[in-house]
DNA sequence: TGGTGTTGAGAACGTACGTTCTCGATCGCT
DNA sequence: AGCGATCGAGAACGTACGTTCTCAACACCA
């Protein structure tokens, strides 16, 4: 028996093969790239692609569950050393700022996933609610501890902005969003 | 010469594939519709649909182009029959309302399209863009007229509310974003 | 050392798509 | 009436995809 896949193996592989699909799918689009293109980018022979998925599906929902994973991490960690409550929801909208600039930037990975396979795969569908549903609720723990009854106008602000940077290419909707963000948390 | 082609007989097969087109591509997505299954649904010879459009990407383009016409001619014609400059603007949030709460909504085809196709048609990118330009301007005149700076804050949440009702499938995110423009209105 | 079970590389398979081509049918014109 | 251009219906073509299968190569154990 050559290579005798161990977990530690396996766990490897999973993290080769997350990395290499989740950066075609979010350039290319997801319908746009093929189990081979997977394979050569991952270093992967397809045999060992599909024991760890067992169909391009998985792969998907997987791939967008990590990413949620460590976009919402990332957005709380920037959110969450900021200790003024309405600073920290401001904060918000300063990593989306970063986020936006950030060379390859093509919007939100849900949204787009939302478009090409809504329709398509109740899979994908509910992963991309299940992270929208998260990112709201995160939303409305920072804004709960500001006391104002602003969650739902700061969330919409924030999806207005991601999806309006995205197909404009420009990421001056956050700052846009964070001035709005601040009328609305400045209590009259 | 059978049934010689008018230049009516034209514009009538021009409107039945468009219609059939968007149809099933808001309903299934782009790229899930084929050639075949758009022939059957307009009732047209494949001949003469190459003949309208050369390629299925200058169909797809003039369906966003058409429904881009009415989708804005409908809100226009909704929202300026309002006086009041504010509750013109309000109005905006209203007909949003009204339209996620159609059978069928399925959020809105330019965004979905940038999902799909933005990062392999050029043409369908350009289509997305100017229709997001277009609805920006839009909105842009009627808040104009409010004499308050709020043009950017009012788009971002029209944009926020359209991307959440898709996704969660709930119309409320319309009152939510409503509320928030009267707040953002309301001068001090 | 020989057998066994698993692996990697990629060929193979079935399907579906966008686009083009075939061909018999049809109608206006002389 | 007969010619020729153009049509409708759908077969055909080339390509690409998701998934499965083939098979030689190999490492371990008896």
């Amino acid at each position: 028996m050559p290579a005798p896949i161990t977990e530690e193996q396996t766990r490897l592989d999973r993290t080769a093969l997350l990395d290499a699909a989740e950066r075609l799918y979010y350039e290319k689009g997801i319908q746009a790239v093929g189990m081979d293109e997977v394979r050569t980018a991952s270093g992967l022979p397809l045999k060992r692609i599909y024991r760890l998925f067992a169909a391009k599906e998985d792969l998907v929902v997987a791939v967008l569950q990590r990413r949620d994973e460590r976009w919402r991490g990332r957005l709380a960690a920037h959110v969450e050393q900021v200790g003024d409550p309405r600073e920290r929801v401001l904060a918000v909208f300063d990593w989306l700022a970063g986020w936006f600039a950030e060379p390859g930037f093509r919007g939100c990975a849900w949204i787009n996933a939302f478009g090409e396979l809504a329709p398509s795969s109740e899979a994908v569908l509910a992963e991309v609610r299940s992270h929208k549903q998260a990112f709201h609720d995160q939303i409305a723990g920072w804004v709960h501890a500001t006391g104002l009854p602003v969650v739902e106008p700061v969330h919409l602000l924030a999806e207005g902005a991601i999806v309006t940077a995205a197909i404009t290419g420009d990421p001056t909707p956050a700052t846009h969003a964070r001035a709005a963000a601040a009328t609305l948390l400045a209590t009259p």
